[in-house]
This record gives structure tokens, C-alpha cells and sequence, in this order.
RNA sequence: UCUUCGGUAGCUCAGUUGGUCAGAGCGGGUGACUGUUAAUCACUAGGUCGUAGGUUCAAAUCCUACCCGGAGAGCCA
């Protein structure tokens, strides 16, 4: 009978089952055999005794190599040494495909070379973690939108329009006119807000800025609610509301895993609203007093960011920054015009921007003023204007960075290990 | 684009003031071992020292240029 390494309970042992999987390590000493089986759900050790499967599949056993595929039969028996862990006790071992020499070791291995094999890297426990907890946090993000009556509202990834105007982006040709590859869905997304009332947009996002460090893709995934009469505090409430929701999610389902990737996940445990607040202005006073000489009306930098999430043990939600910073659409404080109605939330620990959200701008005129600022070209945002001609309201989202939060809550070195190809600005392999 | 660090065996790295400096561990191969957990032990095969010039009696080592990569800045999620 075959059964999935996971799905073994005490109810198998002492009975015979079928692991169809892919040799992981093995060690042997000379009259016994220890077989560490994986089949994508979990591991397991089967041992292969001499007196227990003869001489003739022993000797077979000694020639199969690391990660070739096989299908062992065996009785389930309890770990002698270890509580709760099975192990399987040989009758038969049948080799699938035998596999040549396998480029990764036991040993470390470099960042360069792990990813070049990332399609085989992919096969080791800590990444397999990495994968799983990536999962979780994906479904927990659309159980928590789903279950609170929002719609899924895909957008175009091809686009004739440069978004926000800001970032570089990947061109591409469509039919012989010039088109981009979507570095946010957000536009599209309030549209949807003003059909459906509450949306998210989760799907591809392409940015071609030549950022080099380990907190950049090129292609990353973007998750981006966006609701009708939602003012600031209340986008803020929810940006908590979500991230602690995802925290929670991946405590109940990924203790294992966050083990495996030794992630000291006490940090994680007292993730839960309220999260600190602060204004720009606040954090600019934070900076200072670190005797750092930051100028009112300049972005943070990645140093700042860490210095002011320093000062939190949860993520911090810096808001109502200088409006020359920031995007077109975002909304001016009617009770300040130098500041935006937007707000970031910034992880602990150092991992930075994790969010970035606003409530738009929702008058035309002012909407009208500020494109005109930023020197974008009102054509193509005429469809995005009709949205303040015909039934304007109040109404924001933001986006969270997929990756960055898997970064931040597998507490990772490299974002690249959080998604499974990643593409950079070296690498378009595998 | 800028700053900075690096490129030596399949992989991870060591290699001192230029002179037995072509090395180790892992992986591969051969052998030993019935409770191993990156198993261990013995033996063994592997290299145009990123590329091209230059200095020198002598270069992995010093100089110049170039190629490739990492980290960071800017920009952002």
C-alpha cells in the first residue's frame, strides 16, 4: 500500500507500506543500510539489514546514488532512538532511475552555484521548508481577503501605460506598439473597488530597476487590496490586521519548517494588533536623536528603515509622508498639504518596507494637478480619471510584497530564496 | 551607474615577505564496519590557479586592462 511519508501514524506499525520517493542520503555499515527516503511531503529512514533483505538486494542497495528515484517496501516501526519518528524497516527495494553523480553535496555550497542548480537545490529540506511556508502564507492571504467578502480582481500584466511613472519598466512589443509588463496593479485595481467595493490583486509584478541587493526582484509577487470608503486609518487597520493574520497562520502550520530553517519564531509570537504608528515626521525626530542628519522631506533609506523598525518589536506603520516623495495618487492631508495620506509598514528586525499604502486621490481636479506635477502624460490615464468623474469616493489599499514578507517571517538572508526561480538582474537561469 | 569584496579540483575553501604552494575537506572510485544521522576509517583519481598582457632568474602570489559574480547605494514591495 502506498502511503505519503506525512500521512504515517502509529496505525502502520508493524504494517506493510509502499514510500515511492527519491534516495536523500545514505549511509551504510557494512552489514546494515540507512536509506533516508523523501518523497515531497516529508522524510523518512528505512534500514536495510542483510538478514533482512538477503544478500543479492543488498548489494544492489550499495549502488544507488544520491536522489535516484526509488520505491521501497518495508514495515513501519517505531524510531529507537527518536520519539514521534517512524522508520521503515526494508523488505524491497526497487531502483526507479538510477541517478548520476549529484552536483550537490552535503556540504555548503555557494549562493552562485545553488542557484544555477536552483531547479535541483529546490529538492533540499531547508528550501522544501522555505516552499512550504511560501504556500501557506499565499493561501493564508487569500483566506483572510476571501473571508472577509472580497472579490479577487486580476489585473492585465500587459499594460500600454507606465503605472506610476516612476520605476523602470520591462518593454516589450505588442503588435508593433510599445507595451510594459505591470509593476502594480493598483490602478486596475481601483476600478475594481468602485464595481465590486472590496478586491485584491494578487498575482506578477515586473520591475526593471538594476537594484542589486537582497531585498530586489525583478519579478515578484504583489498582493494588493483595495477598497471603496476606506480612509487611512482604515487601510491601516487592515495592513495589521492582515500581516498578523499571516503570522498566525504560518505558527499553526509551519512549526516544523520554521525549525528546519532555525527561524526563532518567539519574534513572531507576539505579532498582533495594534501596530505602533508613527508620521514621518516622527520617525524623522527618531533619526535625529540616533544623531543621524536626515532632512525633513527626504526618503528613508534602507539604514533608516532599520533604525526606526529598530525601536518596535512588531512592524511599525510610518505615515503621512512629504507628498514631493511620493506617487501621483495618493491622497494630500486636508489637514496638511506637504503630506500624503500614505503610510508604509516596516518589518522588525531590519527587513524593511513590506508595505506601501495609501488612500487616493479622489477628487479630479487635484488628481488632474498632480499628474500634471509629476509630468505624466494624461492620456493614457483617461479611464483612470472616469473613475473620479462617475461616482468618486474615498477609497485606498496597498500592496505587500509577497517575498518580503516570506523573508521577513522565515527570517531569511535573501529574498531569492523565497520564491522558486528567481529572476534578478544576473539571472534569467534556470 | 557608483562603492566595495571576490574568481585556485565537480563543490566549499587554505595557500605567509614572490622561491617543494598545486593543498585540505566534501563529493566520485575501491575496500572495512549490523544503529548510522553532513556516519566513520583506510587507500585512490581529479586542477591552463577567471582571461590577456607585463615586471622578474622565478608569479596562484606583484602591476595593467578586460570578463564574470557577491554585498551595498540609488529606486522600490
Amino acid at each position: 500500500m502506498h502511503v505519503y511519508i506525512d500521512k504515517i501514524t502509529n496505525e502502520h506499525v508493524d504494517k506493510e507500506i509502499t514510500i515511492k520517493g527519491w534516495l536523500y542520503n545514505k549511509r551504510s555499515s557494512g552489514k546494515i543500510h540507512f536509506l533516508e527516503l523523501r518523497d515531497g511531503t516529508g522524510l523518512i529512514q528505512a534500514i536495510a539489514g542483510i538478514t533482512d533483505v538477503g544478500e543479492e538486494i543488498f548489494e544492489e542497495i550499495k549502488k544507488i546514488t544520491q536522489e535516484s528515484s526509488v520505491i521501497v517496501t518495508g514495515k513501519v516501526s517505531k524510531h529507537p532512538k527518536k520519539e514521534n519518528f517512524y522508520e521503515l524497516v526494508a523488505t524491497k527495494v526497487e531502483l526507479v532511475s538510477l541517478a548520476q553523480e549529484y552536483p550537490i553535496s552535503k556540504k555548503e555550497h555557494g549562493p552562485d552555484f545553488l542557484l544555477d542548480n536552483r531547479h535541483l537545490w529546490l529538492r533540499s529540506k531547508r528550501q522544501m521548508a522555505i516552499m512550504r511556508i511560501r504556500h501557506t502564507i499565499v493561501k493564508a492571504c487569500r483566506d483572510f481577503f476571501d473571508n472577509r467578502g472580497y472579490t479577487l480582481f486580476d489585473s492585465p500584466i500587459l499594460t500600454g501605460n507606465a503605472c506610476e511613472g516612476t520605476t523602470t519598466l520591462f518593454e516589450t512589443d505588442y503588435f508593433g506598439q510599445p507595451a510594459y509588463l505591470s509593476q502594480s496593479g493598483q490602478l486596475y485595481g481601483e476600478a475594481g473597488a468602485f464595481a465590486l467595493g472590496k478586491i485584491y490583486v494578487f498575482g506578477p509584478t515586473f520591475r526593471a530597476e538594476k537594484s542589486k541587493t537582497r531585498r530586489h526582484l525583478t519579478e515578484f509577487w504583489m498582493i494588493e487590496p483595495e477598497v471603496a470608503y476606506l480612509e487611512l486609518e482604515g487601510i491601516m487597520e487592515l495592513a495589521e490586521d492582515f500581516l498578523s493574520y499571516l503570522v498566525e497562520r504560518v505558527l499553526d502550520k509551519n512549526k516544523v519548517e520554521l525549525e528546519i530553517i532555525e527561524r526563532d519564531f518567539k519574534k513572531l509570537e507576539g505579532i498582533a494588533p495594534p501596530f505602533p504608528r508613527i508620521s514621518y515626521t516622527e520617525a524623522v525626530e527618531i533619526l535625529r536623536k540616533e544623531g543621524i542628519n536626515f532632512e525633513w522631506g527626504g526618503d528613508f533609506g534602507a539604514p533608516d528603515e532599520t533604525i526606526i523598525s529598530g525601536k518596535f518589536d512588531k512592524p511599525v506603520m510610518v505615515h503621512r509622508f512629504p507628498t514631493e516623495i511620493k506617487a501621483f495618487y495618493m491622497k494630500r492631508d486636508p489637514k496638511n498639504e506637504k503630506v500624503v495620506l500614505g503610510v508604509d509598514v516596516l518589518a522588525p528586525e531590519g527587513y524593511g518596507e513590506i508595505i506601501g499604502g495609501a488612500q487616493r486621490e479622489d477628487n479630479l481636479d487635484f488628481l488632474l494637478e498632480r499628474i500634471e506635477e509629476h509630468k505624466l502624460p494624461r492620456e493614457i490615464f483617461e479611464w483612470y480619471l472616469d473613475l473620479r468623474k462617475y461616482g468618486s469616493v474615498p477609497h485606498g489599499g496597498f500592496g505587500m510584497g509577497l517575498e518580503r514578507a516570506v523573508t521577513w517571517i522565515c527570517g531569511l538572508q535573501h529574498l531569492r530564496e523565497t520564491i522558486p526561480f528567481p529572476r534578478m538582474l544576473q539571472r534569467l537561469y534556470p
